[in-house]
RNA sequence: GCCGGAGUAGCUCAGCUGGCAGAGCACCUCUCUUGUAAAGAGGAUGCCGUGGGUUCGAGUCCCACCUCCGGCUCCA
């Protein structure tokens, strides 16, 4: 049979033969080298064999920043620690351990606890091994005869994943150690040249907080320590971006044990929550919102007609008001504006009628949760609820994406769209979600944004279109939402009467774009650094008067900059020293006012070093193309 | 909520085997009057997360709780 190389000659190989057998008719150093072959673009296993006629191309310890390459090396790595864990612990029982995004983790039943500082004993065992030298061998079995195989040993969990798992059964074993997997794996430990293990977490078997907690080793494998350190000192870079650190340190909110999960808005984080709010409602009344406001809290009935008594119990912070009533504080606005939509007759006239509002809503998250501000209790969403026709929801969806686009565009955020589908807890017919979720598909594919199904990941009530995006530490957070709803308008009892004089069921649009404020700006100081636009930067402009006798002109200056959040720094320090408070704290301009200043020449610095003279005419007139809402400007979200 | 780790000055952190609570930055006072990322001198700063226990004596050892951090689960 014939494979083809990269260079695209021909390859002529013995029936049968392997990725290794092609590798070694190319030569001795490559088969060495050689980690994962790749046969019409889709990685396998060395061992396996190649196909007539197919392309290949070798992976090797030189593509060290290959994602493939490295989850293979990962992915051996992850079974040398195995390997370790049952050396080191008799008794031991072993889950699953798959290469992650950046490293490798394996499950853990353990006998007794074991703890952090237990980490460094077992690192040291997977590097012995590694220096010991191990290679891999692959073997196929049958079902039953890898079911006998665990059962013998004493594994449960894999005698779990030999029954539930798909196609043929392989095996990989390295050393005295042998693992149910599908590969692919290295040839040999040889190229794992740095390897460290970086953690331990509890973890739910098959992620099911009813199963039995595991215990999950976390570590990282690299084919370089070079490469290693660089990582670590990325991941040092990215703790610098971390929001929760920025905030402190910029003064913007900070949290007390008093109220877990409720942030402090300071005045200076505020000055952003408040620019925020202002183009959400800029923005809303531009695209016909209307505001409203409903109460922050409900007897429970209203919970209980709303399904969340039922589905969301847990989350919420209920108040008891003698032995009859509870009232619980509102998760969601959703119930508030059914019932201002029900408080009247409403025609098809009236539709559709969108109802903004953006309420503190609180939700009762395990305490484990809590995350900074990307996971809180008192959430701000800027939140609205269309409610329309069936008809109208094709044009209603096709705004809220339009919307959702332009405000991303504006903060250069790029967000990975998730299509979320029925949960086991959803409420309504199979019907009813067909015609709702297939309405959201549609909307994605007019609109042509690439998105991922999450099955199950939707809302009780309805489907969505999530918006996810990653924070410094990347990990991946929910913003902005779009919901299609009928099931709470029918628990409503919600209808228009339509031009045929007859009632018929409204639609309910949910959608948040920003998601919740807090998380928004949590993501959005990681994103820029705690670096602000000038839009958005809590104090805008930084006056230094050089000396005592300067500080008069300075102020002066501060006033001919009327509309902007201007401050003189008039502390008794240097001008060097107060350039570097500038600079830390982030702001965009400093503007040093000494003898060689006037109005017709000032000297004006940004953030990050970069040096102008402007007059104060031309300084105002940049500053003024700086922000999209000021100086009377006409918005710049254009669609 | 679950597994693991941690809580010492406003911030970052040191404090050994139980024996008088520390440093840098920030803050305050004074001197200097400043020219684009840290002037100098002096000073104050603590419920050592909270409550209990062991001990002659606890920041240090033990128990419980609270909060935070890394995960899991859940979620905007």
């Amino acid at each position: 049979m014939n494979v083809v190389l990269p260079d695209n000659s021909k390859l002529e190989l013995p029936e049968g033969s392997t990725g290794l057998d092609a590798a070694r008719a190319i030569g001795p150093k490559l088969a060495e080298q050689a980690v994962l072959v790749r046969a019409n673009g889709s990685v396998q296993d060395l061992r396996l064999p190649l196909r007539d006629g197919q392309q290949i191309r070798f992976l090797t310890t030189r593509d060290s920043a290959d994602p493939d390459a490295l989850y293979v090396l990962r992915h051996s790595s992850a079974h040398l620690l195995a390997e370790a864990v049952r050396r080191l612990y008799p008794g031991v029982k072993i889950a699953i351990g798959p290469p992650v995004e950046n490293g490798f983790y394996y499950d853990f039943e353990f006998p007794e606890p074991v703890h952090e500082g237990d980490l460094a004993k077992i690192e040291e065992e997977v590097k012995r091994e590694i220096a010991e030298g191990r290679e891999w061998s692959r073997e196929e079995i049958s079902r039953d005869e890898a079911r006998k195989r665990f059962e013998a040993e004493g594994e449960p969990y894999k005698v779990e994943l030999v029954d539930t798992a798909e196609g043929d059964i392989s095996l990989y074993t390295q050393g005295d150690f042998t693992d149910l997997c599908r590969g692919p794996h290295l040839q040999n430990a040889q190229p794992i040249k740095a390897l460290k293990l970086t953690g331990l977490a509890g973890a739910y078997w098959r992620g099911d907080e009813k199963n039995t907690q595991l215990t999950r080793i976390y570590g990282t494998a690299f084919y370089s320590q070079a490469d290693l350190d660089a990582y670590l000192e990325r991941l040092e870079q990215a703790r610098a971006r971390d929001h929760r650190k920025l905030g402190v340190q910029l003064d913007l909110f900070h949290f007390d044990e008093h109220s877990p999960g409720s942030p402090f808005w300071h005045p200076k984080g505020m000055v952003i929550f408040n620019e925020l709010e202002d183009l959400r409602r800029r923005e809303n009344a531009r695209r016909g919102y209307v505001e409203v406001k409903t109460p922050l809290i409900y007897d429970k009935t209203l919970w209980q007609t709303s399904g969340h008594w039922e589905k969301f119990r847990e989350n919420m912070f209920l108040i008891p008001l003698g032995d009859e009533h509870i009232f619980a504080i509102k998760p969601m606005n959703c119930p508030g504006h059914m019932l201002l939509f029900g408080s009247d007759l409403r025609s098809y006239r009236d539709l559709p009628l969108r109802y903004a509002e953006a309420a503190p809503l609180h939700r009762n998250e395990l305490a484990g949760a809590l995350h900074g501000l990307t996971r809180v209790r008192h959430v701000t969403q800027d939140d609205a609820h269309i409610f329309c026709t069936r008809e109208q929801i094709t044009e209603e969806l096709d705004g809220c994406i339009a919307y959702l686009r332009d405000l991303y565009a504006l903060f250069g955020l790029e967000p990975r769209a998730e299509f979320s589908t029925r949960p086991d807890n959803k409420l309504g017919t199979d019907d009813e979600w067909d015609f709702s979720e297939g309405e959201l598909q549609k909307a994605l594919e007019r609109h042509e944004i690439a998105y991922v199904v999450g099955a199950g990941e939707g809302s009780f009530y309805g489907p969505k279109i999530d918006l996810h995006v990653t924070d410094a530490l990347g990990r991946s957070w929910q913003l902005g939402t779009i919901q299609l709803d009928r099931q709470m308008p029918q628990r409503f009892g919600l209808t228009y009467m339509g031009a045929d004089n007859a009632e018929h069921p409204v639609f309910v649009i949910h959608r948040a774009l920003l998601g919740s404020l807090e998380r928004f700006i949590g993501i959005l100081t990681e994103h820029y650094g705690g670096a602000f636009p000038y839009w958005l930067a809590p104090v805008q402009v930084r006056i230094l008067p050089v000396g005592e006798s300067h500080r008069e002109a300075a102020q002066a200056l501060a006033e001919q900059l009327a509309g902007v959040r201007v401050e003189v720094d008039e502390s008794d320090e240097t001008v060097g020293k107060r350039i570097r408070n500038a600079e830390v704290e982030k702001i965009p301009f400093a503007v040093v006012y000494g003898d060689k200043e006037s109005d017709e020449s000032l000297a004006i610095r940004e953030h990050g070093g970069g040096q102008t003279t402007l007059s104060l005419a031309d300084f105002r007139a940049k500053l003024a193309t700086l922000s999209p809402w000021q100086a009377g400007a006409e918005p710049s979200l254009t669609s």
